[in-house]
DNA sequence: CGTTAAATTGAGATCTTTCAACTACGGTGG
DNA sequence: CCACCGTAGTTGAAAGATCTCAATTTAACG
């Protein structure tokens, strides 16, 4: 059963300094002139979002998209059985709310799994007369080709074939990836509510991992994990 | 083991008849002109596909669009371990291929279920400097937005819970609905496919759906089959 | 150090797959 | 026109996987 987001907290860090930031060559705002971005610039947010807050809840009128910047948050779409299911991870790089440029509420809940850094750019801000639209809609088309890439991904590797292999793939999943050789632990639920088994399975086949030295923790860093590259991809791709 | 297609010919029926289309209210050539559409006109073409033939390769590059204009195509992904997956169903009105717009190679092959008829239009067409690039744009938006909505509706619907209640769900699908009460028969293998499920498994709970009444064969058409809509929605969601 | 959430584990019930056999159907060629 | 053949669909039985429910352990945090 869902559980209600408790010291859930989204907290505005402040104006995001889009003309330093270090990432916006790899944005949306990368093919916009910095005149432009000084025009927005007052509407776009920094927002430092705790575990488990809500960026925003689905059927929501979407008014914002979210650039995520530092952390992971994942896209929860409820079912009418009240059981909830995981459709996406977004990592740093990622966009969340995509729909709302095209005028839809939003169709999932977005809800920051770990400490999550995000700036939100007001649909506004996209629209302002002085953004350059075209450039901005050639990348906007890149970024829905991946989200769909990526939701394609997620039928085909994440909700087919046994638990194990199901797994093996999450955890080599590029959004959990951090570093060659190790990736960002993951609670047993919301890795049961990927792949479509249930919580005590991610759990035995975590443990079953572990006992076969597929994968250990850092004692150094509790938020990640190491793992071994080729046994792990043996399993998820028999 | 996925079969080679063998009596698979896609013909061509001619030069698609845009002007006349009654269809083309509903598609991406909505907005455009009669004349801007008589510069491109020749490149567009309209064809027919038998059962089992293929539109498009995975890996192939991406030069046209397919409008599916009557039928039904699948777009399978081929896994590392040789088995297939159904990624989504197209039916009339929808598009194959989107991502060769934004120069991508065709991500999925895309195969005829039944007998087929589609528009082919070349990414040329589209680039064309008579189009109307920014109506166009918006277009794409929303076909894009539309596929990441069918991409998680399969992830949400169509891969979670038990058996029957995928292969419910499934018979509810838009893509299978034709008219009230009706929908169109789809193969085992196919729906074993697309809900991650096996061959048998689907057959015996079709088979099971019939003995309890739920689903009837139209004695008149083999294409189509009556279903009870409240019990299968029953059983499709708990 | 106590409290609470998360993770783990066990055992039995249930569901799905596997493998194999069998049936129904539609076309083909004699 | 009919026997033959291949494909798709169906069915059974046993093996295997996953889920359920419940108990327990571990970890996290004030």
């Amino acid at each position: 059963m869902p559980r209600q987001a408790r010291s859930s907290h989204v907290t505005l860090t402040g104006n995001a300094d889009c003309i330093h930031c270090p990432i916006r060559s790899q944005t949306i705002l990368a093919a916009v002139s910095n005149e432009a971005l000084n025009q927005v610039f007052e509407s776009i947010h920094d927002l430092s979002c705790a575990p488990h807050s809500l960026l925003y809840q689905a059927g929501e009128e979407g008014d914002a998209i979210y650039v995520i910047r530092r952390g992971l948050i994942k896209l929860v779409q409820y079912l009418p059985n009240g059981s909830q299911r995981i459709v996406r991870l977004l990592k740093p790089g990622d966009i969340a709310g995509l729909e709302s440029t095209v005028g839809q509420t939003y169709r999932q809940t977005a809800v920051a799994l770990h400490k999550t850094q995000v700036c939100r750019i007001p649909i506004s801000a996209i629209e302002h007369p002085d953004m350059p639209h075209s450039q901005l809609c050639q990348q906007f088309m890149m970024l829905w080709q991946k989200s769909v890439e990526e939701a394609d991904h997620t039928i085909t590797e994440l909700c087919t074939g046994p638990a194990d292999a199901r797994v093996a793939r999450l955890l080599l999943h590029p959004s959990l990836h951090v570093e060659n050789g190790y990736f960002m632990a993951i609670g047993r639920e919301d890795m049961g509510s990927i792949l479509g088994i249930t919580t005590e399975t991610a759990s035995r086949v975590i443990a079953d991992f572990k006992r076969r030295g597929i994968i250990m923790a850092t004692p150094s860093n509790q938020r990640t994990c190491r793992y071994d590259n080729s046994l792990l991809r043996q399993i998820a791709y028999s």
